[in-house]
DNA sequence: AAATATACCTAAGAAATTTAGGTATTCAAA
DNA sequence: TTTGAATACCTAAATTTCTTAGGTATATTT
């Protein structure tokens, strides 16, 4: 895992990813997610997640569905409707960025991307 | 100009890649130049810019040409041969890191990117 | 003459994350 | 069966990186 500064920014963009594909997930599922979607490329960490979802929650892009699993209470978090709208802007927000960058960068970054 | 987060950790790799092309550049100049490749989209500020410019001559990656213009002193910056391996390096990692977001993201970014 | 642009700089504060813990439950292996 | 690993939540100090907000001086334009 190479570049951590890089990915500084992106996680509150890959959070609304994630819910808007999945429909529901648990902090924890998030991390191993992340993980398994970019090859163990990005592993974000628990003590960087949870302030983000707790902070996405105040901020009315998430809403909290609490289910008993034995003794413990896992915490699914879902997009309310705010939260879908800003999914779309952050999505156009790192699109962009990726324009804005390529400009600067042209032509030595991957002409595949 | 949206998102100033998503370029943190970007000006390295900008600083060392219109060093690249340019050969030479000052300070004031490479401000201007980010601003006019990205249209205005991206303000590298100085006062994040002269500390990276120092950071990067500590650690060997520029070299510094001093030009009397006038009363004044311009400090030009070349790449070092470390810095011209750095380059590379950092392109690398920059594309690295928009594969890995590209697959976490996917479908949702911009095909065309 | 005054305002703007050029050209360098530093330092306090903000923001986002890392690092480094803590708690408790559940499951797998020895 | 107990012990370690995995699951699942959490917080807070420290770090990194940048923004904001200055400062100084020269050169050019209005």
């Amino acid at each position: 895992m190479i570049a951590k500064e890089l990915f500084k920014g992106t996680i509150k963009t890959i959070v609304l990813k994630l819910l808007s594909d999945q429909g529901k997930m648990y902090g924890y599922e998030i991390c191993q997610k992340v993980k398994e979607l970019s090859d163990g490329e990005l592993m974000l960490t628990e003590g960087a997640l949870y302030p983000m979802l707790h902070k996405m929650e105040s901020e009315g892009l998430l809403k909290i569905e609490k289910v008993n699993i034995g003794k413990r209470v896992r915490k699914y978090y879902k997009l309310t409707r705010t939260g879908k709208k800003e999914f779309g802007l952050k999505i156009e927000e790192f699109n962009n960025f990726i324009q804005t960058m390529k400009l600067i960068l042209n032509p030595s970054i991957n002409q595949s991307i």
